[in-house]
DNA sequence: TTTTCATTGCGTCACTGTGACACAAGCTAC
DNA sequence: GTAGCTTGTGTCACAGTGACGCAATGAAAA
């Protein structure tokens, strides 16, 4: 922090979106920094000599625990008016900082935007020194979010769903075997819509990613559907070759 | 350029495919620097209360005269690798610059790729202080261009064929009037493949953006064909709120 | 003038993907 | 067993799309 000036690039910073889904619902980790009441995307800044992207995946795997997961750039945000000094400028004075207006991180910033989509149970949520609180959020329930990121939320997620038009999703959100009823789930929480459950399993199974496994799922009430895994090898095909067709 | 380490956002710049569509090809607009061989796309850097857009947007009205153009950000290029400090280095010493490894120019960069859609016949080509060029190249003519920019134009390219799909293309390529042949020409170039000739003229006409004038074009051999304009509040709408389908 | 021919406008046909929905099979709770 | 729910599979109608036929137009060639 003291030292960020020199360490990282200055001016600019990473902001990600990182989407879980747990309990039928879409969730999005969020931090709270000390002595600011607004809760606020993970981010970061880049080192000097690190690429972007290894940045975005630095973030994560700091506050996440994970290192394998699937990361987007999806859009810069270099509004001048984004950066909101006073938001640094108190905490640090509630830190006991001098009050330097020329400290590297009361500067103007433009952030690069990512999301991310992490498989929730895998996740170990970590705070870090700045912040005193890291935590899922269902999207419902959202609190009030600092500076822009709100906007940068709402962006990541309409990038979320237009990525739902042509890519596979559901490999960094769900259990390595899963049902197709909560595969459904899951593309009807990102949509925010219901979806019929006849033609999705049609269309579903119509991109050929999917591997049926033998036995159907153990211990549950009425009818016990197919248990399914993805073919990682058709998947990524699929993820970088794109699927055709809309939602 | 002296000045630049005050004026600017450090280590951030920004690139710019600018796309022009001229006697059945898809042209780019290229600068060639002083004392540097190789060609670069055009680009520059962000003023320091300067939005990252409207940086995109100084930059293409510098170098083409338009101000009311199609601007698309697509992309960060983050890879620290991808400054190449030599080429400036050679430059200033070409320029008699004092030889000065601190100099804000030699940093890394991180760019934003934005591209944008002109109208060839509007264009200006103005090369800048640094450059001794500006022209326009077609696709499969292209010669050698620094560092990554080569990289960055294909996945410009990409970006925009991949906006084809969801949302109208023409307006800021072709001139007010137009007839179908051109509109179809413009897409098998961006496209890079023939289309057919009559289910183009469907699908065209089944966005419901186009409007077709009465008089048919007139002194040209065969079938005269008719004339279209875009619907410009159906063409923005459909912009905003995007097509359905694909290529 | 007549013929030729490239070009354009419009229509047809078959196939595919998709939304809406019916029906049977499996499992639990009563 | 029966009721009630969920899941697997199939049908049907319709829209979008690729492939292609055919007539109209108008300049150029015969």
């Amino acid at each position: 922090m003291k030292d960020g000036g020199k360490l990282f690039l200055p001016s600019l910073s990473i902001d990600c979106a990182i989407f879980g889904f747990h309990s039928g619902q879409l969730k999005v980790l969020l931090l709270k920094m000390k002595h600011v009441k607004k809760w606020s995307l993970p981010g970061g800044f880049v080192f000097r000599e690190e690429d972007t992207d290894d940045a975005a995946a630095r973030v994560l795997q700091e506050r996440t625990g994970i290192d394998k997961l699937f990361l987007q750039q999806f859009r810069v945000f270099g509004n001048p008016g984004r950066s909101d000094a006073s938001v640094h400028r108190q905490s640090m004075k509630k830190d006991g900082f001098p009050a330097n207006d020329k400290h590297w991180i009361l500067q103007r910033f433009v952030t690069i935007g990512y999301y991310a989509l992490v498989e929730f149970s895998h996740v170990n949520p970590l705070p870090d020194d700045l912040s005193e609180a890291c935590q899922w959020w269902g999207l419902a329930e959202m609190p009030d979010l600092m500076m822009d990121h709100r906007h940068i939320l709402d962006a990541a997620l309409d990038a979320l769903r237009l990525h739902l038009n042509y890519h596979p999703v559901g490999y960094n959100l769900l259990p390595d075997i899963f049902t197709m009823p909560q595969l459904q789930k899951l593309y009807e929480t990102i949509l925010g819509k219901k979806l019929d459950r006849r033609n999705f399993q049609r269309k579903m199974l119509g991109y050929q990613i999917l591997k049926r496994l033998k036995e159907p799922k153990p211990g549950v009430a009425h009818k016990s559907p197919y248990q399914y895994s993805f073919d990682l090898q058709k998947y990524h095909k699929a993820l970088k070759e794109g699927l055709k067709g809309g939602w």
